[in-house]
DNA sequence: GCTGCAAACGTAACCGATAACGATTGCAAC
DNA sequence: GTTGCAATCGTTATCGGTTACGTTTGCAGC
């Protein structure tokens, strides 16, 4: 055991066991060339120090480290869904995961983080890399896979079909009679905001109801962002019977206010989200919502990592995962029917 | 930008600017001794090429690195809280945060997982280590705190009080009415195993009521384990009116068995849990349990893994943050009475 | 003009490991 | 007793940076 000193490294163990460097490197890493004996005196010296060979310095001499890296801005609950999917892929494949995660960036939006991260990674310590909601198109020398891909990202992919799970939606609300939806948008610069605003203009148009730019607010996803549009949405004079945001945590907060309004969800206002976070199920009432599995959507990109990684990757290099209308409490035929 | 070839390192950015690797050296780490000119040189070839230092080479070279690691040996839900707690103590500290999952040892209690991880990454990569839930003693050559340390750690840590927070429990099914009192208890490894089965002892004892040895079932923490130990408590002739397990997930797995025996939670039976995991506020009935706070656990290792670092730790070694009782649907006065 | 000194920069060793290559050894075949 | 070959092992260059140290340069002071 190391005692709290300096780190054990190959050269103790060589002098310990009386050979070179290049014998124990050998052993350690069952390479053909040397006697049983010496194999026996380097395993001894190794369990005696306890010796554990550094992956920094093997990945810096090495071009295959066997890790892979998963780049995230912050960690939402959501996040350790998609870390749950992807360790599960992982799981006795020989690939270990390292997560990185800046503390300057931590939680801002500065663009490019992402291929700072990368960039700092790959090519040394990692195979290929994940990348959940990246701001702009990645780089990278090594093979790598987006979450959430930012708009015409061209780079392999795993998202929810965000489209068919807005149109869900608002056909949902369409068929409880709601006429007015509003639509809380997100951060225009990922494919899946644009992609669930779409399928919001596609549901209304398809059922011959025009889109009313008025009734569109742009967040940026984050509930700071929903509460002054939710408000301005429902201060109007044509109030909205339903509002349909384009995540989960701008949904809850909407619902927070048109309870500071003294609106009554589902009576006087519906409310639908996207994601289906765990917060959702909680809500009072529940938010109606579309559930997209983060765990399928970590899973399905280790997967396609990993051959790309291994170069043996045959399937296209977008996957779109399918989404579920979570139907709860928040949602209800408008009032005034 | 690297244009998916190999990466650009330090000696691309001196060929450019027509300087040698050390002078880049000194410019990207602002050190004193090079001019104005020649500054300005550097700066902008390092512009051109998107050249950013790798993370592998500056760490084996530096004895400090500004990274700090997380070792845990599963994602869990609260794992996110737990990183979430970390981030914002970690955010602008000028800390990177690197969390290592080995996909060998995933999901499985192998002994001595965490020490293989932190020989790997101390005293290279990072320059102290956060280790959740370890299975034993931890060295390092780097400070380390633990989360929720293993039974008799004397390493520097972070942890609930279940003594408190068990004792919470069984005084509130005590009040309910409650006498038959069983419990499931974790992973005797751990240090918040045991002291959540003494609070368990120490309640009843304060209340004047032995303890029952054939009302302790020796569970590992995981759902799995606890379902064998439910029904045969369960199938007794005496059956207890209450079952204390000393997590969550064991505890909701006993709402499932309960179920399928046909008993009515709580009428029949109340369940009483801990951790508070989102999952127990989901069950129905909803789960009474204890808080412990992730989020503030993951928080104040943090905190204390930075003071250790930076050699300036005042405070004790050992941190026991307070736990909140909360109740929900699954426990009730006992139908007999 | 020479000395002295500091600023500016390059050279080379080094961090811990790997791998190509060369050197040594043992042993069978001649 | 050589020779030849394979097995075994050490030497050394290298990965991408950092830094101690040495060298060059510019300029003030005598």
């Amino acid at each position: 055991m190391a005692e709290g000193g300096a780190p054990v490294t190959m050269s103790d163990v060589a002098r310990s066991a009386g050979v070179s460097t290049a014998t124990v490197s050998r052993v350690v890493n069952g390479r053909y060339g040397v006697s049983a004996r010496t194999i026996a005196q380097v395993r001894s010296a190794i369990e005696q120090l306890g010796y554990e060979s550094s992956l920094v310095a093997t990945s810096l001499r090495r071009s295959r480290t066997n890790v892979l890296g998963l780049v995230t801005h912050s960690f939402q609950s959501y996040t350790a869904e998609v870390l749950k999917g992807v360790m599960d892929e992982l799981s006795q494949s020989g690939f270990d995961l390292i997560i990185y995660a800046n503390s300057d960036l931590y939680g801002s939006y500065s663009e490019g983080w992402e291929q700072r991260h990368l960039a700092r990674l790959a090519g040394t310590l990692t195979d290929g890399s994940i990348v959940v909601t990246p701001s702009g198109e990645v780089r990278s020398g090594t093979p790598v896979v987006v979450i959430d891909p930012a708009m015409g990202s061209t780079a392999p992919s795993v998202t929810a079909d965000n489209l068919a799970g807005a149109t869900a939606v608002v056909e949902h609300l369409l068929d409880l009679g709601h006429r007015r939806i509003a639509f809380i948008a997100g951060r225009s610069s990922l494919a899946s905001a644009v992609a669930r605003e779409e399928g919001y203009r596609r549901a209304l148009t398809d059922a011959g109801i025009p889109v009313d730019p008025e009734l569109i607010a742009r967040g940026d996803f984050t509930p700071e962002s929903a509460a002054p549009l939710a408000r301005a949405l429902l201060d109007r004079a044509d109030r909205p019977t339903a509002i349909f945001a384009a995540n989960d945590g701008m949904a809850l907060k909407t619902l927070e206010v048109a309870r500071d309004l003294g609106l009554d969800v589902p009576g006087d206002l519906s409310v639908a989200g996207f994601d289906n976070i765990p917060d959702s199920a909680l809500a009072e009432p529940g938010l109606t919502t579309v559930d997209q599995s983060m765990y399928l959507l970590g899973n399905e990109a280790a997967r396609m990592l990993k051959s790309l990684v291994r170069g043996d990757w045959e399937g296209p290099g977008q996957i779109v995962l399918p989404t579920r209308l979570v139907v709860r409490g928040s949602t209800a035929a408008p009032r005034s029917l």
